[in-house]
DNA sequence: GGGCTTATTGATAATGATTGTCAAAAGCGA
DNA sequence: TCGCTTTTGACAATCATTATCAATAAGCCC
């Protein structure tokens, strides 16, 4: 086993992602940092976004467009309501679709069962570009 | 409007992606087809892809890695329960899911919700991967 | 079938996020 | 402080995906 290292960097990242409202990728975080005077590698907030993620002190997750996105969070596992545009989340309780997820996974005979539950929209700040217009929101996969 | 026309490319692509039993990446189809004779390009591929989800024809979903899977599709909104191993590919009904999502949604003042769904587990012909051992299960996120 | 117009193709370059490399720098226990 | 090891960071390398753009081929009218 390794002995964890404790370097203002990692800090640094730990206190950047705590004063963020919702979730961030590691490039914009790493601007963010580099920004208010720090000059930590690129490679490190990677690294270091990694490690509190699997350390689960940090919640991860992709951004439609594919980006791995980011957010401070020591409680154990739950899903989130994003808002689209301002990054807003929240977490949500949801018992009942855990419930849901290992039933239907072994009514199927499926077993070592993880899910990914994410709700998007727009938050009441954020009202909704143009309503009606919006033929084509974000991220429509389908 | 623009017109649609049809090529043997589309074609290759939408009855390769027929004949697939669960979800495949842009790239794997790709070489699928290469590997079948056709010299189909990589960026045709990418846009029959891309056009086939637009038009409902297809399903799309981010795996955990990252990469765009597409699978052939015609009925409407649903969810999956996707092997990790072999990729197959279970569509589940959700109904309890699509109320909660926007009861959700609506509760924290969020409009315009959509939401990602999905299962991954191991099904019955891939046996886990060394039940007890397995401390680190693929795409463990948190 | 013969043209014509225009959507489509495909080789390749470009992009953008993420990871690998490795010498230099910095923890931490002694 | 010394020395051993983990970390860092600049940069190169990957990898999926998208943009470019000249060459090709569909659909269509004759």
């Amino acid at each position: 086993m390794v002995m964890q290292r404790n370097t203002w960097q990692r800090e640094a990242v730990r206190s950047a992602l705590d004063t963020q409202m919702g979730f961030v990728s590691a490039q914009s975080l790493h601007s963010k940092l580099r920004g208010s005077g720090s000059h930590i590698g690129l490679a490190t907030v990677y690294r270091a976004l990694g490690d509190l993620a699997s350390e689960g002190q940090a919640d991860s997750l992709q951004s439609p467009e594919g980006e791995n996105l980011y957010r401070a969070c020591s409680r154990g596992h739950h899903h989130h309501l994003i808002c689209r545009s301002c990054g807003l989340a929240v977490e949500i309780e949801a018992d009942d679709v855990e419930v849901w997820a290992k039933r239907v996974a072994s009514l199927h005979g499926f077993t070592q069962a993880e899910h990914v539950v994410d709700v998007f929209g727009y938050c009441s700040s954020c009202v909704a570009p143009s309503a009606e217009s919006a033929a084509n929101p974000v991220s429509a996969r389908k």
